[in-house]
DNA sequence: GCGGACGTGCTAAAAAAATAGCATCTACCG
DNA sequence: CGGTAGATGCTATTTTTTTAGCACGTCCGC
């Protein structure tokens, strides 16, 4: 089982990475932007390195600047930090989590998404039996 | 915003939280043999009277031994890691977050669970107009 | 009642993380 | 050009995390 994202990194790494996630790629100045109480900019870039290091991000050369991305792709991370949610709140429990997720207030569903939503379910009961 | 329980702690600190949430309460012990590689007992406690510090956990006696409880309700602290994982992984897109749930190959709805669910999005239709 | 298993509290120490500072390099504008 | 703004690579330092150890208390079976 592979945690990829949390689990093992510390504090900042882990708001860096999910930074990353979020975005896609980003600068340190980005990074630094969206971090609660920034550090001082050469602390992030630091941090960055060490996260280059363990192999958790790769960057690139963007004009003058260093981009960076995530190793593993986000599909893989995203899987593994629904698995990780699933477990530690919801018992495992598809279902529950769906539930939850349904009548979140943070956000509508529009009647389009309604309508794919009950489409993956009408095919998930085809594929089912 | 609150992030209740990821955000502001370090790396033990979490896997501590997640462990709590996942059993609901738990003795030092208990939290010991899930931690990945487990440090000594005595380190277990000491984080865990940290965390009781930090105002995340609170203990009960329960015969013997201390029994930990998080002070924030599961309900809560489930909301805001789902917030959490939608904005970080799914851009707040709700759908995309249920289609990643529904093609879940982690674990199968089952017959039942498919025809709760519809029901459960027929009601957000009617709500929602 | 006595010894051991299992608790706890506290403190000290080791290890890791987080941050800042400095020297240097490069692109670009006036 | 020359200088300024914004990058980078390192390294040193401070702070936090993480861990272990010791002294003491309590419950239970023999």
């Amino acid at each position: 089982m592979i945690e990829t994202v949390h689990g093992e990194l510390s504090r900042r790494e882990r708001q860096i990475m999910d930074i990353v996630y979020q975005l896609g790629s980003a600068s340190a100045a980005e990074v630094r932007e969206r971090l609660p109480q920034p550090p001082g900019y050469s602390a992030v870039r630091a941090m960055l390195r060490v996260l280059e290091d363990k192999g958790h991000l790769e960057h690139r050369q963007d004009g003058p600047r260093y981009v960076y991305e995530a190793t593993v792709p986000v599909e893989t991370a995203r899987r593994s930090a629904v698995d990780r949610l699933l477990r530690t709140f919801f018992d495992n429990s598809l279902g529950e989590a769906v539930a939850t997720l349904l009548d979140s207030s943070t956000s509508k569903l529009s009647r389009e998404e309604l309508d794919q939503l009950a489409d993956m379910i009408e095919q998930a009961k085809q594929e089912g039996h």
